[in-house]
DNA sequence: GCCGATTTGTCCGTATGTATC
DNA sequence: CGATACATACGGACAAATCGG
């Protein structure tokens, strides 16, 4: 597939930024610069800069330019901003990931686990439980609800491989966007059990909570992620806009 | 101040699907409608469409429209794609704040100091421990690091009401963005003290560790703010873009 | 303090590509 | 296939902020 040029531009400038091309505090060249570099015009510029800003690479001064604060410890985190998979966080930051299955079942939901995954009562799901492991340590236990009509077909052996490479190359569904809350839970036996963790150290539990929507607009999915709470870690950039009204801390 | 055009079609758009003028799941009016309906070009418009896509409001769908994907029991928890205080979360979902200064100091940061912090060492710095009380019930312990030559005249009473309004408004201040660590972490002592907790009965606090820059590039603060787990909620919407690879959940 | 050059921010109109129905 | 809808891209215009003389 023939890439955007805006995409082209980002990823080149995100690049130079990554090997100190410009070095951090530096103003980057001016846009018009830029342009000519890129050949482009300055819609597509400013796009290919607004990425890096959402990034947290670069920040835009008004008046002076566009200054590179990217520091390369921040960034190897795992990331919230984006969809991105355990195996993806896990390869990115060069470390061996695994996935087990430890329940593979279909049912339909009480009313409790309808106000709980955010689906109706009586919805026909698969519910999966997976375990991640990362340089042969669990450190994730997932609780995934597939809305049965919108995945037909899944079974145990596509979920220890890649659910989402079947939903995509095979049902050619296109993911759109995933809503999360963060929480702080205890744990529970089985997190104990399967996460090798003793209570009477820590006791809880870092939780993501998703529900994830496809492009026909239904949500597909909701998933409950259990992080042992040493190894969590999110990362974030926030960016001051007119949308966030005035900070008073 | 003048407000800008898709800023100002931004907000309206948001107001009619909080209200309920699109229902959950109906695609919103085409852009060419909208266009004629605001009076505006294409670009206009559809950068306010996209703040909404951000905020996890709508999806577009090309070839088809824009789907309200708008649920308001998931937005009235914290968000922490935005910039936003703690006064300003609790009284958009009509809570009571309350700060109270625990510690107000300034010293020079020692090399462990340094490294966990982002400053260099020796960095002249003003250090606060606050309180953050919810409708009388203390949920937050904030440990803030304040470059001192960047804030200067920073006293204990404006720790008391509101920094931030003093940089903005006294100091002229511009804040643009903020690099966040979101971690699981054990109670300490003072934890345990201030915020009333038992640590037999949970023994970890929700961590969001931050590094906020201004318009001058500077890196002006880090905040380490130590939340209660029973009462953390922060919410995030992630959309599917070509920055995020794919995912292999 | 003013002015002009530079730089980013906002906005417009138009053209073309691509996905959906 | 055509009609509709969103996605990408271009070029131009003016506003607003910064900085140096």
């Amino acid at each position: 597939m023939p890439k955007a040029i805006y995409e082209t531009i980002y990823k080149d400038l995100k690049q130079k930024i990554e090997t100190n091309v410009f070095a951090y505090q530096e103003l980057l060249p001016s846009e018009n610069t830029l342009i000519q570099t890129y050949s482009c015009s300055r819609n597509t510029l400013r796009r290919a800069v607004g990425c890096l800003v959402t990034d947290g690479y670069v920040q835009t001064i008004q008046g002076k330019g566009v200054r590179n604060i990217y520091q390369p410890a921040a960034q190897t985190a795992f990331t919230i901003g984006e969809i991105e998979s355990f195996q993806e966080s896990a390869l990115r930051n060069g470390h061996q990931p695994l996935t087990k299955v430890l329940l593979f079942t279909e049912f339909a939901l009480n009313e409790s686990q309808a106000r709980s995954t955010g689906f109706p009562v009586g919805t026909d799901i698969y519910y999966i439980q997976r375990l991640h492991y990362l340089d042969e340590k669990p450190l994730i236990l997932n609780h995934n609800y597939f809305l049965k009509e919108a995945v037909p077909g899944l079974t145990k052996e596509i979920a220890e491989n890649s659910i989402y490479q079947y939903l995509e190359q095979t049902l050619h569904m296109t993911i759109v966007n995933s809503k999360r809350i963060m929480t702080v839970e205890k744990m529970t036996q089985i997190d104990e059990k399967y996460l090798n963790m003793n209570a009477e150290d820590y006791n809880c539990m870092a939780v993501v909570s998703s529900q994830t929507y496809n492009s026909g607009g239904v949500m597909f999915e909701y998933t409950q992620s259990r992080h042992r709470p040493d190894y969590f870690r999110f990362y974030d950039n926030a960016v001051r806009s007119f949308r966030g009204s005035h900070r008073q801390g």
